[in-house]
RNA sequence: GCGAGGGUUGCAGAGUCUGGCCAAAUGCGCAGGACUUAAGAUCCUGUCUCUUAGUGAGUCCGGGGGUUCGAAUCCCCUCCCUCGCACCA
């Protein structure tokens, strides 16, 4: 076991004695609300938890010591099925199940030294939790957004539960994958198509959210302005039975409609083909369409089929009698649940056409030719020229559907309509663990909703987990109720509701969880939302992010907060890949964080975790990054080892201080600035790769030269900003360390360092640089020469620039002109050979000529160091040096036979 | 098909917005060295090619072309990969 797990123990400890993270609104200090999606309590905590928390807590932390009032609670979402299938298995109450599940995670969340403010944990299992789904519910349903009607649903026979269309993925349940079958039921549904608008519109709002996750709401909301066209229905004689309406976002084509067609669900079908000789062929052909699965019927490249069913439309645009059809390829839950077919411009019209030999009309030409309607291959589906359409004819198509549009609504044929693909919120279940339906049926007065005073319905204790039906009804009691309006006998609602409402408000929750006597208390609420950076998974792109927006909506226009949308800035964190492959049980590549965290200490599963790759990013998980993570933070303890002395003060920076000192504190706050402008933009992982570098540096810096020779204040000071930078990411070494080098109060809370342009010292820099080149230079003589040379010429490098400089300086005097000076720079022997940085030199002084002067300055001062340095360098490697700059080199170079350039010559 | 994001030096992965300080961060891997009886661990150095004194030369960021004194970075064309959505009228 490592060191590091005790000693996270011992910080652990006294941060929660001291509720150093606890959190209280106050107006006078700036907020911000970090939040991550709270788990479902589903036994252990894994690696995707951790990393999800990881992110969650650097950044929470780095904000709370950039002076920010930081709410950054923890919860659980308590309520959900494997709850009630382990229970059925088990014989465990699913209460039991999840709070033990809670405890667990629980308490390795705060083994991972997470900065949760312990006291406003919540989960949605309290009755004074879900006693609010049940009252914003009975408001929803006074508000007619909550409704009950019969609908074909969606079953998932291995949940034995209905299920919203946002959890069937690819015609599977989104939790069990069992294949979903559609069934007639009645359940209730909250009414989120009164918000589709919004819910679209304000996406536009959310800037700081993943373009993805944005399109993919957008595409799941389907928002599509067009037209619906009525046409009168006729049979074979002309005479007019009835009408028919569809839904087009194409109404320049009108004019190319040949044909018709129905969903098989479609109620007409059946009713215009009643007892007529189709009757029975538009039966069989239905109950074959409903016998598919829906991946069946949405399958790629799949083969439209369809029949005629013996009647008629009259296509008012142009008075054609054209046939109806019923064909698997309309979906009688979009628009109207018909279709006008448009064959020449539409490529499911088009491949139906062709294959039961419907006529095919063009009415769209192409710029650059006509279409022939008998040779198209594929339907044309772009724009172009109107034609065939009577008195839209030479009229380009996107101008004439305007036209057309108001062609339709004059003449009484159609209405403007907005569609949306997205289908209102079915929210029953047919299970146990969830939230019960505050809902009476009575006989006299219908169906009523539980009073305010009678809320929260609780769960009933008498059931049986059978795992047939819906444990509720096994209850002896729960059913019989009275009707709060008569008194007399009423059955209560036995359905629960999906537990994505709980997670659809929770984060308002955490603003005052103490706070029972309403929903959320307003002035916290107010404070606090919206949750300023919300961290969790892809997975939940469009269901709990969808959901949760729409309630934060709906508590707006109930008065209960101003907030218009939950989340301002989302990240999804990518997943946590091994061996090439997601983690899984199957698969047997789980990595248990609890071994990590027992043998090497939180921090350095954190440190891993945020080092490996960017947040959003895929994270390949491998054991050496993890060994290499424990090194480095054995690196940085060990630099408490080194001599160092207070009093350092950077606003009165000593002029005793060396080109060392000087460089190594512009490398700090260069370092500062790059850190605090990762973490900006959530870079956890580049971040941690800078504070690598400094480290690096640091180490250079004590042990470079004789050893001893580093400013001990400025190293105490190096120091105090290296642990407050690497506080958000590994705490408790952080902590340790601060208290290691005699500093009182936690680092943690300790003010993030400023970043002061002033203090990076470019010319040090550029000074210690040399001095470390001819150093290694030296080094790298004395090894090759193997016997230890007494004497050293010192050619000074890149003299050349300085005179470089010189000349440009004088040519500058005479024109401003790129090209010249270039030019006539280039002719001059001396420079040619360095041409790739002469034009960059040049550039830089045609550019900035006020800056001109320092580059030579730093020329004359690289010399200076040099010769200062000199016998320092002498005394270091015991040896002579005498220097010569390059100048001064040429008639040398005649004496040495050298290359023009040298940098060190050996007597 | 529609939409989004990518292709960088052995690997992972920065750099691209804002062109030059980029042979290109950081880590892994690999090589050499120190320590050790030894292995491991740890530490140091190196790690595109050439150059056995260089702050030197050459080549390089999927491929091709262009703009520029200068391109991994900007523009155009092209190839490839990944991920979402998908009969939505």
């Amino acid at each position: 076991m490592s060191d590091y797990y005790e000693m996270a123990k011992k910080w652990q400890k006294r941060w929660e004695e001291s509720k150093v993270f606890k959190s209280k609104a106050d107006k006078s200090k700036k907020k911000f609300y970090c939040l991550e999606m709270y788990p479902y309590p589903s036994g252990k905590l894994h690696i995707g938890h951790v990393r999800n928390y990881s992110i969650g807590d650097s950044y929470a932390r780095y904000k709370r010591m950039k002076g920010f009032n930081v709410l950054y609670p923890m919860g659980y979402d308590a309520f959900g099925l494997p709850a009630e299938n382990a229970a059925i298995k088990n014989k465990i109450h699913p209460g039991e199940w999840t709070l033990d599940s809670m405890a667990s995670m629980r308490k390795q969340q705060k083994e991972l030294g997470f900065s949760y403010d312990w006291d406003r944990e919540i989960a949605s299992l309290q009755p004074e939790y879900y006693k609010w789904n049940q009252w914003i519910f009975t408001q929803m349903y006074k508000k007619g957004l909550a409704y009950r009607k019969a609908a074909s649903i969606n079953w998932c026979p291995g949940c034995n539960t209905v299920l919203a269309n946002e959890q069937v993925e690819d015609g599977k349940c989104w939790r069990c994958k069992s294949e979903v079958d559609q069934k007639k039921l009645e359940q209730w549904f909250l009414k989120i198509t009164d918000y589709a608008d919004e819910l679209l519109k304000d996406l536009d709002k959310l800037d700081e959210w993943p373009e993805k996750v944005k399109i993919m709401q957008k595409n799941w909301i389907g928002r599509s302005e067009g037209v619906t066209l009525k046409f009168d229905v006729v049979d074979e004689n002309g005479t007019n039975i009835d009408e028919i309406e569809t839904f087009t976002t194409r109404a320049d084509t009108v004019y190319g409609i040949t044909y018709l067609v129905l969903a098989a669900e479609h109620p007409k079908a059946i009713e215009w083909t009643k007892g007529t000789e189709y009757e029975e062929k538009v039966k069989e052909f239905i109950k074959k369409v409903k016998k598919q699965t829906i991946i069946e019927r949405t399958a790629e490249g799949k083969e439209k089929n369809g029949i005629f069913i013996g009647k008629y439309f009259i296509n008012p645009f142009t008075s054609e009698k054209c046939p109806l059809w019923i064909a698997d390829y309309a979906l009688y839950e979009y628009g109207t649940g018909a279709v006008m077919a448009v064959p020449a411009h539409d490529q499911r019209d088009f491949e139906f056409a062709k294959k039961y030999d419907l006529p095919i009309k063009v009415v769209i030409n192409p710029d650059s030719f006509d279409l022939d309607a008998q040779k198209m291959n594929r339907a044309y589906a772009e724009d172009g020229t109107m034609v065939n359409s009577q008195g839209f004819n030479g009229m380009h198509n996107r101008d004439a559907l305007d036209d057309i549009k108001k062609l339709a609504k004059e003449k009484g044929w159609g209405e403007p309509t907005i569609n949306f693909k997205l289908k209102d919120w079915l929210i029953s279940r047919q299970r146990y663990w969830g939230t019960p339906i505050p809902m009476l049926y009575c006989d006299k007065c219908g169906i009523v909703p539980v009073p305010d005073e009678e809320l929260p319905v609780m769960l009933p204790e008498d059931v049986e987990f059978t795992g047939h039906g819906n444990p509720l009804t096994t209850s002896k009691t729960f059913q019989h109720s009275k009707c709060p309006l008569c008194g007399a006998q009423a059955r209560r609602e036995t359905d629960t509701m999906d537990t994505f409402i709980d997670s659809s408000w929770y984060f308002f929750r955490f603003t005052n969880p103490e706070h029972h006597s309403d929903m959320v208390e307003k002035e916290e609420a107010d404070y606090w939302m919206p949750v300023d950076q919300y961290i969790g998974g892809i997975e939940h792109a469009i269901l709990h992010l969808l959901y949760a927006r729409f309630f934060t909506k709906v508590m707006r226009d109930l008065g209960l907060s101003h907030v218009d949308e939950p989340f301002s800035r989302l990240l999804c964190q990518g997943m946590v890949i091994k061996d090439g492959a997601k983690m899984s049980k199957s698969l047997g590549n789980t990595v248990d964080p609890s071994d990590i965290i027992t043998k090497y200490g939180p921090d350095t599963a954190r440190l891993f975790i945020l080092f490996a790759a960017l947040p959003e990013k895929e994270l390949d998980w491998n054991d050496q990054g993890v060994h290499a993570a424990y090194k480095f933070l054995n690196r940085v303890q060990r630099l408490t080892e080194n001599d160092m002395e207070r009093g350092f003060n950077i606003e009165q920076m000593p002029e005793s201080l060396t080109n060392a000192d000087r460089s190594i504190i512009g490398k700090l706050h260069k370092t500062i600035k790059k850190i605090t402008r990762l973490f900006d933009t959530m870079s956890q992982s580049l971040a941690i790769g800078a504070l690598m570098e400094l480290v690096n540096d640091i180490n250079k810096y004590t042990t470079s030269g004789s050893g001893t020779s580093y400013n001990k204040s400025v190293f105490r000071y190096l120091l105090e900003n290296l642990i407050i930078m690497i506080s958000p990411f590994a705490p408790h070494l952080a902590e340790e360390m601060w208290e290691t080098i005699g500093n009182e109060g936690f680092v943690s809370v300790y003010q993030w360092p400023e970043f002061k342009e002033e203090y990076i010292d470019k010319e040090a820099q550029a000074c210690e640089d040399l001095i470390h080149n001819i150093r290694s230079g030296i080094q790298s003589v004395q090894k090759l020469t193997e016997i230890k040379p007494k004497q050293m010429k010192l050619f000074i490098p890149d003299a050349w620039k300085y005179d470089l400089y010189k000349l440009v300086a004088q040519k500058f005097s005479e024109t401003h002109d790129f090209q010249t000076i270039m030019k006539e720079v280039m002719s001059d022997p001396g420079i040619r050979s360095h041409g790739t940085q002469v034009s960059q030199i040049i550039n830089s002084v045609v550019k900035n000529p006020s800056k001109f002067p320092k580059h030579v300055l730093s020329m004359e001062k690289e010399i200076q160091t040099i010769e200062e340095n000199r016998d320092l360098l002498g005394q270091e490697f015991d040896m002579e040096i005498e220097i010569i700059k390059e100048s001064d080199a040429e008639e040398n170079k005649a004496k040495s036979g050298l290359p023009s350039r040298p940098a060190f010559i050996l007597y």
